[in-house]
DNA sequence: TTGAAAGCGCTAACAC
DNA sequence: GTGTTAGCGCTTTCAA
């Protein structure tokens, strides 16, 4: 492999004309530019991107903290932010926690000795404290998806997400409704879902206990909806967390022939790419994913000092922690309430009252 | 942050020492040993992993190349990876080409600027040489899921499963069967599909080509099942070469009212998550990820110099480009070929012939 | 066992 | 514009 010295002994000039051909530091001559040029054809030189992070103070990576790459969800957070970390001549580590909080400590550790240009981290939500991260590294860190009140977070507006997704039920004519909800202790579902309550509260309407189930955001977790669906009263309509549960709750719902959205209401969050293809394609409160991941490394690349500031003009709303407006996504599996007599005939038992 | 000069100066020892204790190279006495851990921990010391890799040439990083990091098979390969590669003390680049040839050549190339010790790649299968890959960097690489023969290779017997799907099927009874395939120049696909009419034309059947259909390895391809099952002759059974063409096709075939396996089977290939989860859930020929992702690192540990050979006793699978053995998961999207009479009452046709 | 010193490949300050 | 050179933080001879 050959090395800066090796052009320049090529091209007949000096190391430092190739250094400043390389990074167009100062003017090189016409003649000299071609010379090193050929040179750095013919030896097929490139340049070693670690040495020269020792010497400027920056390597041009960042490490990207996930709970789970496999989730699609994540994944579809990791593809934006790699791709726009990429655009800007990054590279990305990538660090699966596993949604455990001491692998999570260790791979800040390790991003630490890497002297990473900054990190960005959904951090694990198993009750550790996301604070604990920040002094783990000296470097900029921004919190994504699941923010931290105080700290650089860029997240959707899930209180706004529910209320939105409440408004709609609410707008279709649904007065019995259930809820199905990741663990409370999560910020972004306990945001969710006392925002879908707010909403209600504005029209008088709540989740009655007996229609509301708690479990792990798990396509397993959704297929618990055959609990709230042979109550004496189901639910007309039912809220889940996220798009993973409300799939397993709608799997659940036609192995027991029933149909949605005429036999029950389901609206998601998050608007997967699965939402949109499964039959019929699920109403749900998007987050539009390529923002969140546009904002995150704009954040972040704001925070690094070697970063040209991001912009001088009018103060650019990717440098706040403004949180991103998600939107309701009507799509089929939502529609009025079924007529009383109706749903209880294909549920197979007998109307309390008529 | 502070340096391992730092250190040996608090310390009161030299830096060769304090490198010597940090890398186990030397003995160093009791007392020095003390002194020096506790100046490592009165500075926070972290070695500079950059700088060790300027100088001792390895830089215990290496990069994934992927084509859709949210695509959820590819997704549990790449967690399955990063974490051997972790426990191994690398760290992983993701490089997520979205199937793009001219990014993956971009990709290899800052790649071999960062110095990687070694490359692990799923190839973008649109038709670019993936062989012209191996020049791009001059560390080892080793292709994964998509192989390429002579070189190294970690990927399933993808003939052997095909092979296993059909004879599960014939073992069930089907003769007429169709199947649903994904671009046929891709090289798993065809294997695949290939080892399924082997096994076929063994029992002297076959698939007719009006049950053939091909198209790109997604859910809206999979919903294109109903063109099957529209024909005067429907297949009792299909055959798809990924569990996401089978998942769509099953949407579609409950949309229509046809029941799986009452009304046709349907064999899968990956055996990804959700297959375990829908309802039924899916016959499929599972490749074991776990698997695949070890056998991958310990592949491309054993060809980097700086690695101990793996191990000398009996030579290792692990290092051969034996291609790992897929196995038949039965569960419930396949059953007997339903009587003639019945299916094409439920399909709401006459049936040609009773 | 320890210290001194060279040097990995590069950038940047400085002198010309 | 261009060349020379110090030095980023570390490992690794080589002597002692």
């Amino acid at each position: 492999m050959s090395t800066i010295k090796d052009v320049a002994r090529v091209a007949g000039v000096s190391v430092g004309t190739v250094s400043h051909y390389l990074n167009g530091t100062t003017r090189v001559t016409r003649a000299k530019a071609e010379r090193i040029q050929e040179a750095i054809d013919a030896l097929g030189y490139q340049v070693d991107l670690g040495a020269r992070g020792l010497r400027s103070g920056t390597t041009k990576t960042v490490g990207l903290l996930v709970p789970n790459i496999s989730n699609p969800f994540f994944g579809e957070i990791a593809r934006g932010i790699e791709h726009a970390l990429t655009e800007r001549d990054y590279l990305t580590f990538l660090c699966d926690t596993g949604d455990d909080p001491r692998r999570e400590e260790a791979y800040l550790a390790n991003l630490a000795s890497r002297r990473v240009d900054g990190a960005l981290v959904i951090y694990a939500d198993q009750g550790a404290d996301p604070r604990r991260l920040r002094p783990l590294v000296d470097v900029p860190l921004v919190y994504v998806d699941r923010g931290v009140p105080g700290m650089p977070s860029v997240t959707s507006d899930n209180r706004l997400g529910g209320r939105l997704a409440a408004r709609h039920l609410i707008e279709l004519g649904h007065q019995r409704i259930g809820a199905m909800l990741g663990r409370p202790d999560v910020a972004n579902v306990a945001a969710r879902y006392e925002g879908f309550c707010d909403e209600l509260a504005a029209h008088d309407l709540e989740v009655p206990d007996e229609l509301l189930l708690t479990g792990r955001q798990t396509l397993a977790f959704g297929s618990e909806v055959d609990r709230l669906m042979r109550l004496d009263m189901p639910p007309t309509a039912i809220f889940t967390t996220n798009d993973i549960v409300a799939i397993g709750a709608w799997q659940k719902l036609m192995s027991l022939g029933l149909r949605v959205p005429d036999d029950v209401s389901l609206v998601g969050f998050d608007d997967i790419e699965l939402s949109r293809t499964i039959l019929p394609p699920l109403t749900t409160v998007a987050q539009s994913v390529p923002e969140i991941a546009r904002r995150a490394v704009a954040r972040l690349l704001s925070l690094i000092p070697s970063e040209a500031p991001a912009r001088s003009g009018p103060h650019s709303a990717a440098l706040d922690d403004v949180p991103i407006e998600p939107r309701l996504v009507v799509r089929e599996s939502t529609a009025p309430p079924p007529l009383t007599e109706a749903r209880f005939r294909n549920l197979g038992v007998m109307p309390l009252a008529n």
